[in-house]
DNA sequence: GCACTATATTGACAAACATCGATATAGGGC
DNA sequence: GCCCTATATCGATGTTTGTCAATATAGTGC
């Protein structure tokens, strides 16, 4: 029953279409689009954005502290937009010391453009 | 001014890391951010990808009659999501006597997925 | 004209979100 | 131990979002 997709035929072809072609496919898919749509919540702040961006031109990892200056915004703002990008697994984070350094998760972002290119 | 880079250099390497080598890039390429903030929030939310990919995988054209009884959600909730990938130019609607067909607009799909990868 | 239908818009409401200042947690150096 | 610093969390607040029922708009057919 999971693999089955569902086929409107209550409604009826109001407008020429016949409803016979038309589904609401794969619940076995359903998993990775709902990790999708949560990885472009994650991607659908400027900010946010611009953080990525940054990490994704540094030549290395960055500290939270390096981006906090960078964006006019108050420390615990960069930390939630981090923890939503983490959280996401958007960024991965690594704690060393005092610091926190993260850098961009290459791997995820690739998953959504796989599940978005499947859409195209 | 607006191309060049703003560099951090008030922020001391705390973490080891030499500042100059962060910056918040390219005023120029802001506008193209908040677009495709603007794109990926379209695309956030699980019934719009239900949405997309139902219209992908459809052979022809869609009218919102089609839609509606396919997600358990009032008629005004799906109009309101197709306003929503309309605005984002995420999808694209003709209207053609009573009926709004909807069909995806597969170049800007693939302008998000560029996005994406530049990023990943 | 009137009745019917498909779509869009409006108003209300609860839930989620972005932001801040303040506070808590925890590592480093003395 | 104590102080300093970097990060995380909390509480409050205004904004945005997703949803519905109700209503408005507009095309079709009589």
């Amino acid at each position: 029953m999971a693999t089955e997709a569902k086929v409107i035929n209550e409604a009826a072809a109001c407008c020429g279409i016949e409803p016979g072609s038309i589904h609401e496919a794969d619940a076995a898919q359903d998993g990775a689009l709902a990790d999708a749509a949560a990885r472009f919540r994650a991607l659908s702040d400027e900010t946010r954005l611009r953080i990525v961006r940054t990490m994704v031109r540094s030549k290395h990892e960055l500290c939270e502290c390096n981006l906090v200056p960078l964006f006019g915004l108050s420390q615990s703002t960069i930390s939630y937009h981090l923890k939503v990008l983490r959280e996401a697994g958007i960024v991965e984070c690594e704690k060393r010391g005092l610091w926190a350094y993260y850098r961009v998760n290459s791997r995820a972002l690739m998953g959504v453009v796989k599940t978005l290119a499947e859409l195209a």
